[in-house]
RNA sequence: GGCGGCAUAGCCAAGUGGUAAGGCAGAGGUCUGCAAAACCUUUACCCCCAGUUCGAAUCUGGGUGCCGCCUCCA
């Protein structure tokens, strides 16, 4: 049973799908301005392992992310460097697909575009509008958030507590602080559409609640994003989708924790800010996503380079056991010995234990510590163990360990060139001569190269160096 | 002012009623031509005080410290 802590409630709940074995799921994309930094990463990261997890229980998954590729941000952005707003999210949405490549997280089904989907926003504000729960002020529209009587149910404040800490841009012409608006009239160069209050642009919140719904349907199981769209970002998705439809949207709300620096939150003016694309400069994305799921998802993490190397660190100890198994795989003379029933029952109850953990609301951290488990047993015993249970050992580690989205590099035929391949031939002889100076300046000739050469009682095991 | 979170070894981090997972770093050891890897051993008054309980890191109350949301922000 999984477990999955539900925003609206506060609580950790059963998870069942509207739809038996299908869940359909949908967060907050980017906003296209600029590359992502490490705290959209932990976003999009988490995501990708519910995603993965979710599929490897069983469930059919459809997953939709959009990109905000129209708002105050782009406009500004677009106007300082010169181009059009389109041209900007083009560019970024690239950038996005290399970063998310690189940190292995798997494309969504769908990735809509705000601008792409004009014509449904249209739509849906002018239902809102029949309904009586928006209003057209002088070119905008503008939602009412009183008129939503469960308005605040997700960020659990009441009207009037969020009220008096709202403030009012002046120039606005809402009736009330907490409305928000669905629609913007056209200022001087900006970028526009034709609607029935004339050309304006959306707001932000309306995106969402018509792309969720417009690909996976009035109500969606999970509906996730980062910690600060709690409010007022997913309640007024709330607000518009349900006032729209009657429906509830969204039935679990899931946020995920801050990434912080130096324990404090990551922001430009505090110059403690990084792009993923300036740490993938120095530390391999894998170490930055086993850094990020070493802790539990809601949980505020403290990013740093002590912390990223620590990370490096315990991830290559995973990667030497992987690279231990390919290597008694090959040389492993079957019927060992002992009885290894004990050891596969063991690693039988070690992947129940990973998904017992993860079942309990994601836990990555706990999981993680599975996999180590596997590891020392199999270190331990490796010696004494057929080919047969290395193997099963080496399909479970790489089967658990790819949900959480690790190991995609290993195994995929990586061979030796034959001239690497002489090379450590040449040394075995030079080591048979007791020619170890020959020996370990071939061994460091090849570390040139980025292989490592170890010797063990099996024979010479080779890894890349990272 | 309203709402919420966190405090576990040198560092990171699970655990949420039965006496402390895992990783990194350190020390010692085994193995080894050397190296590497690996394995073994070793390191915790679970922020403080009071209470509930046979029993609390875990529940309750009160402190202390840190952080966040209520405003564009992942």
């Amino acid at each position: 049973m999984i477990k999955i802590f539900n925003t609206l409630t506060r609580r950790k709940e059963e998870f069942v799908p509207l739809e038996d074995k299908r869940v359909n799921m949908y967060t907050c994309g980017p906003t296209v301005y600029d590359f992502f930094h490490v705290g959209n990463a932990r976003v999009f990261i988490t995501f990708d392992v519910i995603r993965n997890y979710l599929q490897f229980r069983g469930y059919d998954v459809r997953f939709v992310q959009n990109f905000t590729d129209i708002d105050d941000k782009m406009i500004k952005r677009a106007s300082e460097e010169g181009v059009a707003v389109k041209e900007l999210g083009d560019r970024f949405i690239e950038e996005y697909f290399k970063d998310a490549d690189a940190l292995g997280i798997k494309r969504a089904d769908i990735h809509p575009r705000a601008t792409e989907h004009i014509g449904d926003i249209i739509e849906t504000i002018k239902i809102l509008v029949e309904k009586g729960y928006a209003y057209e002020a002088d070119g905008d529209v503008y939602y009412e958030a009183r008129k939503f009587k469960d308005y605040g149910k997700l960020s659990h404040q009441n009207l009037d507590e969020l009220e008096a800490g709202a403030r009012v841009e002046p120039g606005e012409k809402k009736r009330d602080p907490m409305d928000f608006a669905l629609w913007k009239a056209q200022k001087p160069g900006e970028p526009a559409w034709e609607s029935p209050w004339g050309k304006g642009r959306p707001g932000w919140h309306i995106e969402c609640s018509v792309m969720s719904m417009k690909y996976l349907g009035e109500t969606i199981d999970i509906h996730g994003g980062g910690p600060d769209l709690i409010f007022p970002h997913h309640e007024n998705e709330i607000a518009q989708s349900e006032a729209a439809t009657g429906k509830t949207f969204a039935r679990y709300f899931m946020h995920v924790g801050y990434l912080n620096i130096n324990n404090q939150k990551m922001s430009k003016s505090l110059g403690n800010f990084f792009t993923v694309r300036d740490i993938l400069k120095k530390y391999d994305p894998e170490v930055l996503r086993f850094f990020m799921l070493s802790s539990h998802y809601r949980s505020p993490i403290n990013f740093s380079e002590d912390l990223m190397r620590q990370a490096r660190s315990a991830l290559e100890r995973l990667y030497n056991t992987l690279y231990a198994m390919e290597h008694l795989e090959k040389t492993a003379k079957d019927a060992r010995c002992l009885d290894e029933e004990e050891y596969l029952i063991a690693l039988r109850q070690n992947r129940e234990r990973f998904i017992q953990n993860m079942d309990d609301d994601f836990n990555t951290a706990d999981a993680i510590s599975v996999l180590f488990d596997i590891a020392r047993e199999f270190n331990l015993k490796m010696s004494m163990l057929s080919q047969k249970a290395i193997s099963q050992t080496a399909e479970s580690l790489l089967e658990l360990g790819r949900v959480l989205g690790f190991f995609y590099k290993f195994g995929n035929g990586e061979l030796l060139d034959d001239e690497i391949q002489k090379k450590i031939e040449e040394r075995q002889r030079a080591r048979k001569d007791r020619n170890f100076a020959l020996a370990d300046r071939i061994r460091d000739e090849l570390k040139e190269k980025g292989i490592i050469l170890e010797d063990t009682p099996t024979g010479v095991r080779w890894k890349r160096l990272n």
